[in-house]
DNA sequence: AACGGAAGCT
DNA sequence: AGCTTCCGTT
């Protein structure tokens, strides 16, 4: 009850300038969760996708493989970092992954090859947060929405079943990167990226996708470009998050302060009503070379120096964020003065797997 | 490392 | 409901 956790202050009624048009600069459904009924804390999936966003925990965790596929480098670390945020200082890798298996039945997350590397299924994750969409889409015979099966009973070109593109000129999405580099997008190769790839995940969740060779091609392309504006390779600095919602207390990154507004592209009397579309998730996004993963991140907009977000410096990234429990108070759990220490992660150079 | 039952907590 | 804790099994 006074766990005065952070996670509780999540909740401040978020000071959003007019600016911050929900559903645009960065998806609305990446911090749904707290609002969403039944559930007034954090989820771990929310969590872990907020970690996954924050290029300082690369070497802890980070997007690799296909679509949604992020693998936990350091579990210990992130175990730490969970239980922080819920006030939990017991917290390790394995109760978090029985947290995480409980996923699986719903579809939330599934498991990939490869040690701790999971999966996403940011269709259900979008539906569970915007059910709405699929009532809409259903009542209003929508065509941006969930198409049944797009296979068959696909849209004509007409009607085009959510190409990224749809979105992307719905939620024009401020795109920082430069246009050529490192976000090809939708070239004239890659516009035929539409829902022609398989699309189970959306009836029946059942998430075995293929990828579309045809426009995934080789390991050469650019990222996935996600739908929603959100592209999890590419820990996109500007749309990043509103200051409210990760409080510096965490998440002491420069950007929370340089965010007074967000460049919403759509601005100006975008759809906003509805936010997003839960198709797409994930059988449109090409696939991204694990070389890439390591691509060059995109700098702040304008304000303090991106250096001071990242940092050159991966090592001190769990030290110097999370780490503070202060805010728990002991009663919610037995957490003492945090018999936590900082841990140093002593061999951790290469985070990697 | 991963899985999933079972019980408990909020 | 969404974990957290614990644990036996693979």
């Amino acid at each position: 009850m006074d766990c005065s956790c952070v996670s509780d202050l999540l909740f401040a009624p978020p000071a959003l300038p007019a600016l911050w048009t929900p559903g645009f600069a960065f998806p609305d459904w990446a911090y749904k969760p707290e609002s969403s009924p039944g559930s007034r804390q954090i989820q771990l999936w929310h969590f872990i996708l907020e970690l996954l966003q924050k290029e300082e925990y690369q070497g802890v965790i980070a997007w690799q493989g296909d679509y949604g596929e992020f693998v936990i480098k350091d579990p210990d670390e992130v175990a730490r970092l969970w239980g922080i945020r819920k006030c939990k200082p017991h917290m390790n890798y394995d109760k978090l992954s029985r947290a995480l298996r409980y996923y699986y039945n719903k579809r939330i997350l599934h498991k990939t090859k490869g040690k701790r590397f999971y999966k996403f299924n940011f269709s259900k994750v979008v539906l569970v947060n915007y059910p709405l969409l699929d009532m809409a889409a259903a009542a209003t015979g929508s065509p941006l929405l969930l198409t049944p099966s797009p296979f068959g009973g696909a849209p004509g070109p007409d009607a085009p079943p959510l190409t990224p593109e749809t979105l992307q000129t719905l939620f024009s999405a401020p795109r920082l990167g430069e246009p050529g580099a490192r976000t090809p997008l939708f070239t004239s190769e890659t516009d035929k990226l539409r829902l022609d790839s398989p699309f189970p995940f959306l009836s029946s969740g059942a998430t075995s996708y293929s990828k579309p060779p045809g426009l995934l091609g080789p390991y050469g392309r650019a990222f996935p470009e996600y739908p929603w504006n959100f592209n999890p390779y590419l820990t996109g600095p500007f749309p990043k998050l509103p200051p409210s919602l990760y409080p510096p207390h965490f998440y002491p990154n420069p950007l929370a302060s340089s965010l007074g507004h967000l460049p919403s592209a759509g601005a100006g009397g975008g759809p906003t009503a509805v936010p997003l579309l839960a198709s797409t998730g994930e059988g449109l996004g090409p696939e991204r070379p694990s070389g890439l993963a390591a691509a060059p991140r995109l700098a702040l907009p304008g304000t303090g120096g991106p250096e001071a977000a990242l940092g050159g410096k991966e090592d001190s990234d769990s030290e110097l964020e999370i780490t503070d429990v202060s805010g728990c108070s002991s009663d919610s759990e037995g957490d003492e003065g945090l018999p936590a220490p900082p841990k140093a992660k002593a061999g951790k150079g290469g985070a990697g797997s």
